[in-house]
DNA sequence: CCACAAACCAACTGCGTCAATAGGTTCTGT
DNA sequence: ACAGAACCTATTGACGCAGTTGGTTTGTGG
């Protein structure tokens, strides 16, 4: 199980941002009602999206929520990244990492690597754009 | 971070016993020293390995362990389903998990099943054999 | 102008899993 | 018999996820 709650609640509130765009400002409340997931959970995770400049929020009365780029330049495998911390299959993969003493005669690091590359350029392929519903 | 210790160590032993073949029988405690890594926490691993006939246990003076099966015979992809539990990126993909009450709307599960199918297919392109030392 | 609606913010909690340790028991070749 | 090896069960500490609680700040419609 390798996507947390997190990042697919993430991706679903981007959906929805999407696929209301003409509503104007979509409330927290309304976004939680209709994907059935707890507004206060969702609170601290669009948080997350708005820190990040996906998503621009506006306070007070007629306030909400709504998607602050196209849909089609919002990639899954950005907000995957974001949300997650990290896409990477093993900690020694991550950039910044320290050097793992046993390198060089590591028989796996080229699996993980390839592993990482195949997931990356398949999530790099999906937009927000790519998964509304297609009447929106 | 979507491997943990687990699968990654369970892989590693393989690749030992495969490397040591011509040895005879490995004990846990050589296999533990050349690849650093406790040998009480290698004993829970390589456990699992026995039960699901990857590897073959010896008892007492002269024992040890050793593959049950030809090292190309074992692919990564039934490596780590086994020990990692599951490989699928989200919870509805398992097979046996109860149906989504918000299957028929889902925007992201072709998403899902599209990353699943991309991994499983990465992985099981690859067997002990192909991650062994060409030495050996 | 002010009450209310909304986003924003910080702290905490229960739970499960991972990673590992501890302390044994059983088997078997010499 | 005994030493060396696999085998077995239980427990622990740390951590992250998923979610809750209880607020504060901001903006606007009436």
């Amino acid at each position: 199980m390798m996507i947390s709650t997190r990042g697919r609640y993430a991706l679903r509130i981007l959906i929805d941002l999407a696929e209301h765009q003409q509503d104007g400002y979509i409330t927290l409340k309304e976004a939680a009602d209709r994907q059935e997931i707890s507004q206060k959970y969702l609170e601290s995770i669009i948080k997350i999206l708005v820190r990040a400049d996906y998503v621009e929020g506006v306070r007070g009365k007629g306030g909400g929520y709504r998607l602050s780029r196209p849909a089609n330049e919002i990639s899954v495998q950005d907000v995957l990244q974001l949300t997650e911390g990290t896409l990477v299959p093993v900690a020694c993969l991550e950039d910044g990492a320290k050097p793992c003493s046993r390198r060089a005669d590591c028989r796996t690091i080229s699996l993980w690597e390839g592993l990482d590359q195949v997931v990356s350029e398949y999530l790099r392929g999906y937009t927000i754009r790519d998964l509304i519903c297609p009447e929106n």
